[in-house]
DNA sequence: ACACACGGAATTTTT
DNA sequence: TTCCGTGTGT
């Protein structure tokens, strides 16, 4: 069936004047290969070029483009990799064209713009346009629940393990059925059983997870021609930033939703693909070019963004990895300030050279504001020294990403309360809530709540509302849930008769959670009072702002939105020194850039289960963080790192001895000289050599003798599973015998 | 049902 | 060091 085409050529149209000088002022902003990324509107466009090319700015651009030769906004697509990352893009629209097209463009996360489309068509699939999204936790829990329930002992098979193999088997677009035909060992097939039973769960409890977003709506346009018609013609031109980390589930979605009119727009760089774990798919890359033979491919080669000092120590670093599109990358800014590689003696010290730098550049007049510097590093943990000495220093710092607001306990049940308003069938909200603030509700009412609701086919939150019903449950408890119950229904009913933040704020009062952190004199209830008071304050605020633009203001919207934060979306506020990890930092760019902990073991960060491709991705990541930074980079790391507490010698990072040294200004030069030429054992003292082997096949056999750091020197007795999750029964010298898993346990292979 | 102490094990990155 | 999860006592 030919699909309808759009008459989109700005030359048909009658000539606007408006619209001629606003394509203008667009392409004005671009060299010439960049124009034509932005000009060749129809059929498929595959931009692959390095960092600070300005593949985002020529997405915009295009979308801006599009909007001025006439294309309705609604009929535009973009997928960017964070909300914020939207938010940016609709300003830029609104400043190139208009507010109007800006706020009607389709910009967001795969995952936002699929839970729109889904919610509006749940029918189809069976769920309830208030369909719950399920975060990690409620996963987890939820996955918690089913192994007991299946009497699987959660030491045997960890339920964060099972939530990862699910999610990872989700985005693969692996089908509960499907992995339990290739479950070969027992633990996958219990595996296998558990997936089964976690999708029916989510079903009853009208809920999807992340990854369902992603595999439902591929679900939804395959089981309806009409809907996909729909959507294909309605959806014209789509556009991707950040292809490079697009999964196996999204870009399904984009061949069926290009499959028409194949107007799919795509811009990466594979150099910078660092979510692997997520499922991310450089091979996307080559699946697009081979799905749509007829696309144009453009290459982008200059950089505006960094030094050439900076751009050339990106270059030297990404040359070492082996697997990669070949491209160019120049600047016109030639010169630069050398890359300062500091060296301390632990992460204290560090994180205080770190703010000494920070205070001199200002002091210099180097920068004009503390939000032009940005220290990167490796794993969240590490910004707990540096925050500390930003504190000391009084110097103002903002940590993106982390813990979230949105994340904490008060926060969630507060949510979970408000969830049970939308869906009455999401019993992990109920189970979240039911004794918080503590009722006197325990493991055995709660049995008998969930025995009579199974045998009833009804939800948790039904079942309290007959709970007098319920015979084995003591009458004074009856009583309790059956009020808990009841207000949670009075509120439902109450819904769209009060202003949002006022029924929040009675609802959360009248349960008892505000009174419960209320009078409670500790500063962490406190703390809590105070965070929960926030949430009601943003739901106003959120309600509020809806209203004046004039879109939906109801829980449902909030709750959406606050469920698909990505966790660098929340708002900047005031002037200050940006903290957050490598991977947050992706797509941002800063006058100055700080990467600490180049430290070998930590960026790489080396686990026990650590591969050379793992390697390659840690590589990019360091390019990443290099590829930030405008005019000045300052590499740190310390000689010392403190781990459970003890203190240990740490190398430099090897990728600092893949940095051409001439460019380099080095407290220790001698220290970054690369031992051996290439390969993962290259630089490693010799305890970690050792280590490494067993990663790289010589694993454990019964009668090996191995080191643990804390517990000593022992004998192994007993393997048992393979690959991640095995575990070692080890017969240790001093303390005697102990069960350890491979993957996170400090072993260490004795000759 | 719940508060508390104790012991044991361990540090990724996040839509 | 700090987080869990389990077990104990009220
Ligand atoms: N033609 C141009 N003229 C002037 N500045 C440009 C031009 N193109 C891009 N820039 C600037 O270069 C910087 C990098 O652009 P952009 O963020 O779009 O690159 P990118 O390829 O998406 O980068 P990355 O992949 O590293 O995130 C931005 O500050 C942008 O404004």
């Amino acid at each position: 069936m030919p699909i309808r085409r759009y008459l989109c050529d700005p030359h048909v149209r009658s000539p606007n004047q408006q619209r001629v000088s606003n394509i203008e002022r667009i392409l004005d902003q671009l060299n010439p290969e960049q124009r034509q990324a932005v000009t060749t509107t129809e059929g498929p466009v595959l931009v692959i070029a390095g960092a600070g090319s300005g593949k985002t700015r020529v997405l915009t651009a295009r979308v801006a483009y599009l909007i001025a030769s006439g294309i309705p906004p609604e009929r535009i697509v973009a997928m960017t990799f964070t909300n914020k990352a939207a938010d940016e893009l609709r300003h830029r629209i609104a400043t190139l064209c208009d507010a109007w097209s800006a706020r009607r463009v389709w910009a967001g996360t795969f995952h936002s713009i699929f839970a729109r489309l889904l919610r509006r068509n749940a029918e189809h699939l069976g769920f309830s346009p208030n369909f719950t999204i399920y975060d990690e936790d409620d996963s987890l829990a939820l996955i918690r629940r089913l192994l007991k329930e299946q009497n699987i002992d959660s030491k045997e098979l960890p339920p964060q393990a099972v939530r990862a193999t699910i999610s990872r088997a989700k985005n693969d677009l692996v089908v509960p059925e499907e992995y339990a035909q290739r479950a070969g060992t027992p633990r996958e097939r219990h595996i296998a059983t558990i997936y089964h039973l976690y999708q029916r769960a989510l079903r009853r409890a009208d809920a999807m997870d992340f990854d369902d977003l992603l595999v439902n709506m591929i679900d939804l346009l395959a089981s309806s021609d009409e809907l996909l018609q729909l959507y294909q013609d309605l959806f014209h031109y789509i556009h991707v930033d950040e292809y490079q980390d697009t999964n196996s589930a999204q870009y399904e979605v984009l061949k069926l939703l290009a499959g028409g009119h194949r107007n799919l727009f795509a811009v990466g760089d594979d150099a910078q693909s660092i979510y692997s774990w997520r499922g991310a798919r450089i091979e996307n890359i080559f699946d697009f070019q081979r799905d749509f033979p007829e696309h144009v491919l453009i290459r982008l080669e200059q950089n505006y963004r960094s030094t050439q000092v900076i751009l050339d120590a990106a270059n030297a670093l990404i040359g070492n990895n082996q697997q990669q599109i070949p491209k160019k990358l120049w600047t016109a800014r030639s010169g630069g300030e050398p890359i300062r590689v500091a060296s301390f003696w632990d992460e204290l010290d560090e994180a205080s050279g770190i703010v000494r730098y920070a205070e001199e550049l200002r002091a210099r007049g180097s920068v004009a504001a503390w939000s032009e510097i940005a220290v990167l590093y490796r794993i969240n943990a590490q910004s707990q020294a540096i925050e500390d000495e930003f504190r000391r220093a009084q110097i103002p710092y903002r940590i993106i990403g982390g813990i979230s607001f949105y994340k904490r306990k008060e926060i969630k049940d507060a949510l979970a309360y408000m969830r049970l308003l939308l869906n009455p069938n999401d019993d992990e909200a109920f189970l979240r809530i039911v004794n918080e603030p503590p009722r006197g509700i325990g493991q055995a009412t709660l049995e008998h709540l969930q025995r009579w609701a199974r045998e009833h086919h009804q939800s948790l939150l039904a079942a309290v509302q007959q709970a007098r019903s319920i015979g084995a449950i003591a009458k004074q408890k009856q009583l309790v849930l059956e009020q808990l119950g009841a207000l949670v229904a009075r509120t439902t009913a109450l819904l769209g008769t009060l202003p949002l933040g006022e029924l929040v704020h009675q609802y959360l009062d009248t349960v008892g959670l505000l009174g419960y952190y209320r009078s409670q004199s500790t500063e962490e209830a406190l703390d809590r009072f105070e965070n929960i008071a926030r949430l009601i304050a943003d739901i106003t605020q959120y309600a509020a702002q809806a209203a004046e633009s004039n879109t939906d203001a109801s829980l449902a919207e909030y709750m959406q939105h606050v469920s698909l934060l990505t966790s660098v979306d929340e708002a900047a506020t005031g002037d200050a020194v940006q903290l957050m990890t490598l991977h947050a930092a992706k797509g941002l760019e800063f006058p100055v850039v700080i990467i600490a902990g180049l430290n070998e073991g930590l960026l790489p960060l080396v686990r026990a289960t650590t591969t050379e491709r793992d390697n390659a991705e840690e590589r990019r990541l360091f390019y990443v963080g290099i590829t930030r930074a405008r005019e000045r980079l300052l590499l740190t790391y310390a000689r010392n790192r403190s781990r459970f507490g003890l203190m240990e010698g740490s190398l430099p990072s090897r990728f600092l001895g893949e940095l051409p040294q001439e460019l380099l200004d080095a407290d220790r030069p001698d220290e970054l000289r690369r031992t051996s030429s290439r390969g993962l054992l290259a630089g490693l003292p010799h305890a970690e050599q050792r280590m490494q082997h067993r990663s790289t096949g010589n694993g454990f056999r019964p009668g090996q003798r191995v080191l643990h750091p804390a517990f000593g020197s022992g004998t192994v007795e007993r393997v048992e599973g393979r690959g991640a999750d095995a575990k070692v029964r080890v017969r240790f010298d001093v303390v005697g015998t102990k069960l350890l898993l491979v993957r996170y346990a400090p072993l260490e292979l004795m000759e």
